[in-house]
RNA sequence: GGCCCGGUGGUCAAGCGGUUAAGACACCGCCCUUUCACGGCGGUAACACGAGUUCGAUUCUCGUCCGGGUCACCA
């Protein structure tokens, strides 16, 4: 085996959106097949064909492509394992199970769904399942079941007694009983495979190597290696990964869904998350390297993952922390970038007003963890907010209702002496009218601050709000202020 | 309910027989500062419980408890 290449598999279902539980899998398929110098193929498992959501494959390509996961082999570019599209490939997985009912690993069940439904109602046991009644039919009567018409759906053929033993590359040796294994189904009745059968079909003849997936499969990973003992195929090195939770309004903790708030790919991103941001914290929930290292591009998780670095404890998911690893992300930028990621908040914030949008990025950068907060951070540019006196009274910055009309007066007439309106003008302007009152520069800005936002909390300070206004919306609104103060 | 897996601060997570049990997020305080942030410094806070093995257990074994997963013609 370790002379093979190594090849790992994304394998999702198009549902219409990527969870991160599937976002963090592919990260994990893509990791393990980078760094061990293999190859990633990506597989639609489409074989449910009642669930079929239009456009969802599309999904699937575009949060691949924007997480930066790129695989070598797929429907879209080819391979040479092709087809990668479960129902592309429908036409193989029939003689794969007729060869088991030969073989005697497996055999046809004629029971109809009502006999199943009822088999499970009358049972007081929520684990009863199929009781195996086709299992040992005459071969008459399946040959005159056959010749009817009847339909059937093909069933693997469990062993009864002894137990199956395999290893798991995070979670060590594994055994089960194989008494609490059903006698699956391999072949549906619309003669489509079940998901877990056309698996091992599709990773053996596609030659994968590393089977990576959630720890849900862990208790039928028996039933996958009996079906590669049936075939005599060489078993792949399982790596299953622990599960991600979400914490629940009364505390509690479930498989992270829905009701969690945003858990897909897409969901975060609208969200304001940055897809380097979202994939830098997936892929730290439950994988941790040596040192204590956080920050990681794409390309160094590569160089610095490995397989025993994977945990075994189920992890909660924290919009907090990501919102901490959005954040860096973001001051990690230069202002040109992050001006251009964030200029569709900013039109929504400004339309079409002439700001100048790199200034406004320049005093936003660093205050900004998630993207859609912007717009309310400086909406205010576009158009100020009632606001009341009361915010020119601060103990800190020493104003009142009392000093504040002489102070911001005296500002505006030294702001009104300006003959150059840019950034360094206006600050100079503000302290040395601050040395010249001999109050403390806190105390001369506060003001003029508040009258030119209408916020007690602004992006930037006086200098910079009242350059990216201009001189001419700054001192209207100064004025306005001063109005404001003598009422 | 049967079976499988897990259990270090609120969260993520180092540790892999002997440590003052790291670090990060969050939270609190201080400093910086024209607000809020950013940044800097500091603080609160953890080995689920009980046996056993051992000179010595967070680390190994067993039991208990708790949590999760799984038992489909879904993937």
């Amino acid at each position: 085996m370790s002379d093979k290449v190594v090849r790992t598999r994304f394998a999702p279902s198009p549902t219409g959106f990527m969870h991160v539980g599937n976002l963090r899998t592919a990260l994990y398929e893509y990791l393990v097949a980078r760094s061990l110098g293999g190859k990633f193929i990506l597989r639609i498992e489409d074989t449910d064909q009642e669930r079929k959501v239009e456009g969802a494959v599309d999904i699937i390509y575009n949060t691949m492509k924007q997480a930066g996961l790129i695989h070598d082999e797929g429907p879209d570019i080819g391979g040479d394992f092709g087809p990668y599209v479960q129902s592309e490939r429908k036409d193989m997985y029939l003689p794969y199970a007729e060869q088991l009912i030969r073989e005697g690993h497996a055999y046809r069940c004629f029971c109809t769904k009502e006999r199943l439904d009822g088999l499970r109602a009358n049972s007081d046991d929520p684990g009863a399942g199929y009781d195996r009644h086709c299992r040992d039919l005459p071969q008459e009567e399946t040959d005159r079941l056959m010749a009817e018409g009847t339909p059937y759906v093909i069933r693997q053929k469990m062993p009864l007694e002894g137990s199956t033993t395999f290893e798991d590359a995070v979670y060590g040796t594994i055994t089960v009983d194989n008494a609490e294994l059903q006698d699956q189904i391999l072949i549906k009745a619309d003669g489509f495979p079940t998901y877990n059968f056309a698996n091992v079909i599709d990773d053996h003849t596609m030659n994968i190597t590393h089977v990576v997936r959630g720890s849900e499969y862990l208790s039928s990973t028996p039933k996958y290696n009996l079906l590669y003992e049936a075939f005599g195929w060489e078993i792949p090195t399982y790596i299953h990964l622990p599960l991600i939770m979400g914490k629940n309004d009364d505390g509690t903790i479930s498989k992270l869904s829905k009701r969690h708030g945003a858990t897909s790919f897409e969901d975060l991103v609208e969200q304001g998350f940055l897809p380097e941001a979202i994939i830098n914290y997936i892929a730290l929930l439950g994988w941790a390297p040596k040192d204590n290292r956080e920050m990681f591009t794409l390309s160094e998780l590569c160089e610095n993952f490995s397989i025993d670095g994977i945990s075994k404890s189920p992890a909660v998911f924290d919009y907090d922390k990501l919102e901490w690893f959005n954040g860096e992300y973001i001051k990690a930028m230069s202002t040109e970038q992050f001006a251009k990621v964030a200029e569709p908040y900013f039109r929504k914030a400004l339309g079409d007003k002439p700001f100048d949008h790199i200034k406004i990025a320049s005093i936003l950068q660093q205050r900004t963890t998630k993207l859609t907060d912007i717009p309310e951070k400086i909406a205010f540019f576009a158009k100020q907010p009632e606001y009341d006196k009361e915010l020119f009274v601060n103990k800190k910055s020493k104003t009142t209702l009392e000093n504040s009309p002489a102070l911001l007066e005296a500002g505006i007439n030294a702001l009104e002496a300006l003959t150059v309106w840019d950034h360094d003008s206006i600050h100079d302007c503000l302290i040395g009218l601050a040395q010249e009152l001999g109050v403390k520069n806190g105390t001369a800005m506060w003001g003029v601050r508040i009258a030119a936002s209408g916020m007690t909390v602004t992006p930037g300070g006086a200098v910079e709000i009242l350059d990216i206004l201009g001189r001419e919306e700054a001192l209207k609104r100064l004025h306005a202020g001063l109005e404001k103060l003598k009422n």
